[in-house]
DNA sequence: GATATTAAAGACTCTCGTTATCTATAATAT
DNA sequence: ATATTATAGATAACGAGAGTCTTTAATATC
């Protein structure tokens, strides 16, 4: 479980493609000038996430980016999979058979994992929705 | 937490260390040996155990490193922080107020820092020679 | 069907941290 | 004094990540 800036970037743009009205697309130009990426740049991370399943693009006139139906289960877990593959921090090619450092450092980032695949995006887009309604009643 | 091929190389050398009969030393050429390593590179790896306490070194003639007093509460913690430094996976320069996404994965990565501050070495050489024990009495 | 718009893909460069080597210096036992 | 061993510094080789440029494919609109 690697994890690069481009998965930052990837996490952004999820957040807000959550936050967009519903039916509506936004193209890579914008995006990218939000997070201040080139845009063809950003548009490599976005062509994952498309792959993934995790968002839908169309391209021409109109086109764009919108988040995929299944927004409601999609895990900080997802995200990170989906732009660096499945990987370990990890990784001793060699594999003596029993490997107790092994085992005792896989199962530490396994305990990283599962609390990335527990976590849902749109957990912490409504967190943070609620403490702004909160903010503005007092 | 990061995590390189030289903490991995600090670990094996750490048990090898923990072997050692009781106040024998071993040269930086002979670990170099068993692990394939340059030893000059391996040196530097050494140094910084040293520098953090986990191992002492001697120069001179009969000189080299042995484990330090403290080898039963070494955790798997320790020897990667002596390589690597605190640093954090998930490394955000900008820190927006309340930010979830910061928080979320700081908060995962926590979970794989507890897991290794918890884990001795010395558990898992103890626990090796259990199995090889019960494996000798077949 | 032509045109404008937008995503996808490939080749490529730049940068930086890790890995690694070489050399010189400091400390210690004999 | 001498041999041995760790430490430190400079520096080169390498690979992964970050980022740009250009070309191609798909789609709406007219
Ligand atoms: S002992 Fe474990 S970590 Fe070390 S080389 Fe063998 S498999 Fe890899
Ligand atoms: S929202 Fe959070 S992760 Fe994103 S830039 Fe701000 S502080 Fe960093």
């Amino acid at each position: 479980m690697k994890y690069s800036n481009a998965t930052n970037y990837a996490l952004h743009t999820m957040v807000y493609l959550i936050h967009l009205p519903q039916g509506n697309t936004v193209g890579v130009q914008e995006l990218a000038k939000i997070q201040k990426l080139s845009p063809t740049y950003l548009s490599k991370i976005l062509t994952k996430l498309t792959k993934a399943g995790l968002i839908e693009s169309t391209p021409g006139v109109k086109g764009g980016y919108k988040i995929s139906r299944f927004q409601n289960e999609v895990t900080f877990y997802d995200v990170i999979k989906a732009i660096e593959g499945d990987t370990n921090l990890f990784d001793c090619s060699i594999h003596h058979e029993g490997c107790l450092i092994e085992e005792t450092m896989r199962q530490a980032e396994e305990n990283m994992k599962k609390e990335l695949q527990a976590k849902l995006l749109i957990d912490i887009v409504k967190k943070a929705e609620a403490e702004r309604s909160v903010e503005t009643n007092q």
